[in-house]
DNA sequence: GTATGTGCAAATGATTTGCGTGCTT
DNA sequence: AAGCACGCAAATCATTTGCACATAC
């Protein structure tokens, strides 16, 4: 399970702590999409030797490494989820309620390359998010 | 030429003052997408009675009207672009450079609005950024 | 053992706000 | 004249960092 990501962490020389693993576990288990705060907290419960800071600059570091990635739903916060290779997806936000909707459209993927290459790029990297309110039917 | 932005934001009850003018013109004549202190400095230079305070204030009352957009490109501070109604674009980052490729593809806006439909909502906002480096031929 | 990680508290940088004064309508 | 808008400086909020101690490898 979580042994996966370690082991991974290894193999990139990333040295595994406590508070590492912790906070590598939170996100992991997180079924939506926490902040900084929000993921302090959650690992302060499971671990009360954990600091902000050190929430900081692990999640920094494991964005670093491609382990996680951060999101911005232009709140002012980060915000983080665990980046499962082959899982790639976007997000829709509710407007009204604040939920986010996972989605993924290989149309959207094929777009996206296409359009980079038209333009003289190689796509890197890339963010969608789509905000909506509820159809009313 | 600005006096129709002008006009408009008469329109919408907005107050307009000098300040208001040398900021609105500062971002409708930029051919970048200059950030908050970008636009204090430009703004400066013909007003000097500007302050940044007023700077974040407008440009935060501009896009409550959405005369303005407000763009982020990952580097922590906030970018604005006067909104051309019928000029929708994106953004491609040109990672080595920093420049800025602004784009419009039908088929993408055709996309966005299928799948925010498919997954139940009205679209009403949107964002997308491709990061990119030049191909080398 | 040594390089690196951590907690704490202070520093930073972008953005916001309270207050007394000035300007638009 | 009355209500906003402004400049200024202080406040706020997310994030980063210096330092002395602790820990992984």
């Amino acid at each position: 399970m979580h042994h996966d990501i370690e082991k991974h962490c290894a193999d990139l020389g990333v040295k595994m702590t406590e508070q590492r693993k912790t906070i590598l576990r939170v996100i992991g288990e997180a079924q939506d999409h926490p902040n900084v705060e929000e993921i302090y907290t959650r690992s302060s419960a499971l671990d009360h030797n954990i600091s902000l800071a050190t929430v900081y600059r692990t999640v920094n570091l494991l964005e670093g490494y491609g382990l996680i990635e951060k999101l911005d739903f232009m709140d002012g916060k980060s915000r983080y989820e665990l980046k499962k290779l082959a899982d790639h997806h976007h997000h829709l936000i509710d407007l009204e309620s604040g939920a986010v909707i996972e989605f993924f459209d290989p149309e959207l993927e094929k777009l996206k390359e296409q359009i980079t290459k038209r333009l003289g790029y190689k796509l890197v990297d890339h963010r969608l998010e789509l905000y909506g309110v509820p159809l009313k039917k």
